[in-house]
DNA sequence: GCGATCTATATCGGTCCAATATAGATCAGC
DNA sequence: GCTGATCTATATTGGACCGATATAGATCGC
């Protein structure tokens, strides 16, 4: 699951410069499982053209940078394919906040209450935008990504929700 | 939160080799959430003690490789600290599985429910060791981690049982 | 009209991971 | 008692990847 193999994912859905791919993960619920960022996908279009994976179209525009739309070739798709057959690496979660929660104890509790206000904060800004694009039309994967996602992000507001809770609870000195 | 922070982090519970820092992640539940390789936890404790923020004793052993036993220091420990006030990057949820999921209509059908099915029993595993670990005596911290860990894998392991249930229903020659 | 944001490509430094090397210890099973 | 597997322990290297930055004209909001 390198970023190749993610260009030509998401190349399977029709041609598209390397902006736009970049773009998909930004703008659609995408990148709350999967990203990519112009320093590899660039490149990694490139590999994929020498290969033979993608093929190039430069549409060169009147008063705008030249536009590469990159199409998916027969071996491209083959290529995608195969990669799915092969065992899929593990998730990976990483949590900066989850670590930082380890070490509450040593923090002025003010700021132990600020992040998790900060993450909560997030967490809905997330789970809206999920919302919003639910209305757009979307495949069979489109909606398992978003209802996955939804279901996440809710289970770990509400958990997170509980513990500041808790935090609040046992030294009330701090209430805001 | 690099690799050099996370260093910091463990080693405010206690001195420890590089090899025991790693190895809190693959036994306890950490792993979940954060986690850093020998090649780069290693050159981060060199950098560190360069710097001031840990020191190093080393402890000869009769017939088996030195020790490096690590300790934070004073200034390491601020460091820490300050580095706890700034703001969090964010999180950064990974998952080849959910990404391969957008491809299902491509795949043949027994390889989508054999993924699904190791999907599955991967969590299952994850649950099964955050389980394990509950009786070991554990910090506020660890508890928090341990609980978001079980909450996010029971959610994720309902939805994604749930969908396979789905595509068996809607195709049923692929049944079993 | 002016700053902010958008479209669009590209590169570079640095971080980090996966794999590999080394090497003796211990442990399980035969 | 031997043999292979696993464990303790450190270290390096190649390559993948990200974040920041550069460039540059277009468009949009105020």
């Amino acid at each position: 699951m390198d970023v190749r193999a993610i260009c030509l994912g998401i190349l399977t859905r029709g041609p598209a410069t390397g902006y736009e791919i970049k773009k998909l993960f930004d703008d659609d619920g995408y990148q709350h499982f999967i990203e990519a960022s112009f320093g590899s996908i660039y490149p990694a279009l490139n590999r994929l053209t020498v290969e033979g994976l993608v093929s190039v179209r430069e549409e060169a525009q009147d008063k705008r940078p030249d536009r590469k739309v990159y199409s998916i070739t027969q071996a491209g798709r083959s290529a995608f394919l195969a990669s799915l057959m092969k065992p899929l690496p593990e998730d990976k979660h990483r949590s900066p906040f989850v670590f930082a929660m380890m070490f509450a104890h040593l923090m002025p509790q003010p700021r132990v209450v600020e992040m998790i206000d900060c993450y909560i904060a997030q967490s809905e800004a997330k789970l809206a935008q999920i919302e919003e694009n639910k209305d757009k039309p979307q495949s069979d994967g489109e909606r398992f990504v978003m209802g996955l996602g939804k279901a996440i992000f809710e289970t770990m507001l509400n958990f997170v929700r509980n513990h500041r809770a808790e935090i609040k609870d046992h030294k009330p000195e701090a209430a805001e």
